[in-house]
RNA sequence: GGCGCAUUCGUCUAGCUGGUCAAGGACAUCAGAUUCUCAUUCUGAAGAUCAAGGGUUCGAAUCCCUUAUGCGCUACCA
């Protein structure tokens, strides 16, 4: 049997797009199920719409999601070059093929003539097809003199090649998750191969080098179906084996439906990008998983979810279990819609399973933003205690901040709700009992503050609270004396004090 | 407009070879438990007449047809 092979083939356009990192997730998924490789390579055929930064974008965020490449942009191998516009000289003899045998036509038309057409078209409700129908009103080899073709090219006019589509062809484009779709093929345009600029357009440079890569299955986004027909048909033309195909669901905006754009992410507050990505032009930024306190597991096992799942009830999934599980066959058919909520659950679950070293240099990073330095033994012991609360990095901030720096306010509504008149007094008594321990013991405070609580028949709930609202500065956080035995017992005092100082001066 | 693909709880989905599905799980929601608070955690509830309408069959979410809706494509972009 062939050996699997799969590429992930993107247009260094811009940043990668999270529906493309789930494509290459599952191409990923597949090849190392089969022991196959995995291939990157980049699609930069169109130098109109080159965006300096992308490819190193690109490969930044496969290294950040732990996707590694067998071979490609970055990684080298025996197939190369793998970037399209160094393999250039390389696709003219293949269109000079498909023109000598028939498969394809010069076709000199400008673009204000096809233009025109398309007005034309356009007015009377329909659309412009270049087919066999119209083939000949335009102007190309299969509608000029011979001797007029060669006249022109030896001019030096530019031109493009057009596939030649069969005339009344039904065509079975066979895909692995949707089973065949045929179509006639009168209902399909002649496609350009080969542009005026001597590059090919992707139909050709993907079937290519799809076929000189030795690609076995090509897995990518359902936006391709209605092209495969003419993949299928130019593998023909070449006498090739054509690659299986899989053409995998869309990912779905939250709201309402289509196809989950950047701009959806920036209305609706989640990232549409793994890695944060700043438009050179522009200069717009655009937030990504990573700097939005993702983890990539995290975000590896959500879109693996997103159009697949294992059939059982298992929804936490490392990569290896994914590669175990995964199956073509078991891929949705339909558009999934991003779902912020459950990225967030899986997130959360991923911060909980992590070690407390894994973190460690994470959660330091969000106290630096804060200006906050500290040891790593504390650092640690925070996070053993706090990390079940965030389910994003940067929340570790909000959650923990009061373990680092003394609150400066007081939820007013808080203490409005649990600090009474004599608060102050009780507190101090507390605070003498507390102090009394040496050293501190946090179940021995417990103990007595407990005892204290009873013997004068306070409102647990609100002296507790009141005691909380002077050290956290809010009613939240973990249990009183694991605070106090975190900062210590003069930090505690000097915030009793602090507190009943300024609410009850 | 044309062509293609799709259609099960709010969302992701299980269900694929028809009966055990008066449809299961997860997220979200609501309620309860735990607790000094918040979060976590645990328990429970609610939530889809399987897009609609026709068939086929003793029996259909599962097979067939029609319609509707959504999406994709319709560039010398990928």
């Amino acid at each position: 049997m062939k050996k699997v092979r799969v590429r992930f083939a993107p247009s260094p356009t811009g940043p990668l797009h999270i529906g493309g990192v789930r494509t290459a997730l599952y191409n990923y998924l597949f090849a190392k199920q089969n022991g196959g490789d995995f291939i990157l390579r980049i699609e930069d055929t169109d130098q109109t719409r080159f965006v300096p930064g992308a490819e190193a974008y690109i490969i930044e965020a496969f290294q950040w999601l732990g996707l590694k490449f067998d071979e490609g942009v970055g990684i080298g191998g025996q197939y190369g070059p793998y970037r399209q516009s160094e393999r250039k000289p390389m696709y003219k003899q293949y269109a000079d093929y498909l023109l000598e045998n028939g498969w394809a036509y010069y076709a000199f038309d400008t673009a204000a003539d096809l233009d025109a057409k398309r007005k034309e078209a356009e007015a009377q409700k329909k659309t412009f097809q270049y087919d066999a129908t119209t083939r000949d009103g335009m102007c190309n080899s299969l509608s000029l003199s011979v001797e007029d073709v060669k006249a022109r090219l030896e001019s030096g006019a530019p031109y493009v090649v057009r596939f030649k589509y069969p005339a009344d062809l039904d065509i079975t484009v066979h895909d692995l998750i949707r089973g065949d779709v045929t179509i006639n093929s009168n209902l399909l345009d002649d496609k350009v191969l080969y542009k005026s600029d001597g590059m090919p357009t992707y139909h050709l440079a993907n079937i290519v080098d799809d076929h000189t890569m030795e690609v076995s299955h090509v897995i990518r986004g359902e936006e391709w179906l209605p092209s495969a027909p003419l993949h299928v048909m130019l593998y023909k033309a070449f006498g090739w084996e054509a690659p299986q195909f899989a053409h995998l669901p869309l990912l779905l905006k939250p709201d309402g439906n289509g196809k989950l754009s950047k701009r959806d992410g920036d209305r609706l507050g989640f990232p549409v990008f793994p890695l944060q990505w700043t438009d050179p032009k522009s200069g717009d930024v655009s937030s990504g998983y990573r700097e939005s306190g993702y983890l990539p597991e995290a975000v590896i096992n959500m879109l693996a979810l997103l159009g697949w799942n294992p059939g059982t009830e298992q929804e936490i999934m490392d990569l290896d279990t994914l590669v175990k599980l995964f199956s073509i066959d078991s891929i949705s058919k339909s558009g999934a819609k991003f779902n912020l909520e459950k990225a967030r659950w899986f997130n959360h679950q991923y911060i909980q399973m992590a070690s407390d070293d894994r973190l460690l240099p994470m959660f330091a990073a969000e106290l630096a933003k804060h200006g906050v330095q500290t040891d790593d033994g504390y650092l640690k012991r925070i996070i053993a205690l706090m990390k079940e609360r965030v389910h994003f990095i940067p929340e570790f901030w909000e959650q923990t901040s009061y373990f680092f720096v003394a609150p400066e306010e007081y939820d007013p509504q808080a203490v409005k709700k649990r600090w009474k008149p004599g608060t102050a007094a009780h507190l101090r008594e507390m605070m003498a009992l507390v102090e009394s321990i040496k050293p501190f013991d946090k179940a021995k405070a417990d103990e007595l503050v407990m005892d204290y609580v009873h013997q004068h028949e306070l409102n647990m709930g609100a002296i507790m609270n009141s005691y909380r609202i002077a050290l956290v500065g809010a009613a939240k956080g973990p249990g009183i004396f694991e605070i106090i035995d975190a900062i210590g017992v003069g930090e505690t005092a000097r915030r009793v004090e602090r507190a009943i100082a300024v609410i009850e001066p």
